[in-house]
DNA sequence: GAAATAATAGGAGATATCTCTTATTTTGAG
DNA sequence: CTCAAAATAAGAGATATCTCCTATTATTTC
């Protein structure tokens, strides 16, 4: 992780005004981090001192089951929050929280802005609408992952997640994201395939059957 | 759905304080419903003119997807909010809100006070307390609901929901609940019986082993 | 209180998904 | 540039879960 200092952090202080999160100064102590791709933000079960607000980047929440398994919860993106739930509750377990490019967070301590955070309506404001959106989110996948097979779900994550037509998501990351093993992902792949629906080509799959996969999606919509 | 008038009214407005919820007075507006077991305080797919405050009660979210499945995405008790995304979104797909038990609700009109509430500290922050446990839970759920079977997670429900030892719940809830089929859910629950884990009673269940469920329980948890 | 509706019970067979294994290819650290 | 670690690929067999079906027993409604 690199602390931005000096003009770096004016730069970036300026570019991304924060007058819109917080209606009380913050330029005290706030500070600018970068994370490289697969650095680890927060790790898990440590709670962090920050709050942190992605200004650039995406980055992963990952959870470890008993089992061994891991979950990756959730993808956060540019103008999210992450550490609000330590900043709300004084008990909680920390998810790991790992970035998956380059990315740049400006980090409020919390030891210093904790209370005048939580009396802040302009803070609370945007905070609940984010929060509000991720549960309904977690909600959905939720649902839709108990009512649909992966065939359903993986269309739709092809849909969402391919750019110019070729879906390059790497295997692992995506298994963990649905939550099926990486054998069962290889398999619908194959038979994505097979269909006529994706072409494969070296690591990446070319689209060649939008609707088809379209309508496998479509159904987990309401 | 019956609306409390008069003394009535008054009697649960002095009983369960408003004070510590908003800092402004609701007092003009604010109503007092009262659900029967069964009646559906929203109706899905049917935007809420209320924002809600369950006082005494239970209540249950369910969502219809497409192919006809019927999710049940969680329970509501009493201090929780209900049409709380109503309020903070302009678009929103409601879920149906069913009262499971006599539900009795403070109700304030979202036409007079949306934009007081989006302003009030004292209400955000209640507010976003609520929201970020509730996307804790779903995130839970959605994770352990693809990393562990019905075993374990049915294990923890009934642990969770049995009453002096005897599990009761009704079986299609529970199936629509943990996204399993009825089918399914009979079956496992047979092999508890099997393994001497419960004892059948007519419609419930006692629990005869406990070490043995909590063990098949505690691999959820963190 | 009888008829209609919903809930429970369970058999049988299908399918979605997992685990274990082995081999090849790609990536990352030094 | 090299070697270890991670990712990909795929066979084979197991198991978790589903669908469809048919009875029987509660519950609700008129």
């Amino acid at each position: 992780m690199k602390k931005y200092i000096g003009k770096k952090k004016q730069v970036y202080l300026e570019e991304h005004s924060i007058a819109n999160l917080f209606s009380f100064p913050v330029e005290d102590y706030i500070e600018v981090h970068e994370y490289q791709r697969n650095d680890w933000i927060i790790q898990e079960s440590m709670r962090p001192d920050f709050l942190f607000y992605v200004i650039e980047g995406k980055a992963k929440i990952y959870i470890t089951h008993q089992n061994g398994k891991v979950s990756l919860i959730n993808f956060i993106n540019a103008n999210e929050y992450i550490g609000e739930m330590e900043l709300l509750h004084d008990v909680y377990y920390t998810k790991g929280i790992q970035a998956s490019t380059k990315t740049i967070c400006f980090a409020l301590p919390t030891h210093y802005y904790r209370k005048q955070l939580l009396e802040d309506a302009k803070f609370l404001r945007e905070l609940t609408k984010f929060l509000s959106v991720k549960a309904t989110e977690m909600a959905a996948k939720y649902t839709q992952s108990l009512a649909f097979p992966l065939e359903n779900r993986l269309a739709d994550f092809i849909l969402q997640t391919a750019d110019e037509r070729i879906y390059k998501e790497r295997h692992v990351t995506v298994c963990d994201y649905l939550g099926v093993s990486y054998r069962h992902l290889q398999h619908v792949l194959r038979q994505f395939c097979d269909k006529g629906y994706l072409q494969k080509e070296g690591r990446n799959y070319q689209i060649k059957q939008f609707h088809s996969l379209k309508e496998l999606a479509q159904v987990l919509q309401n």
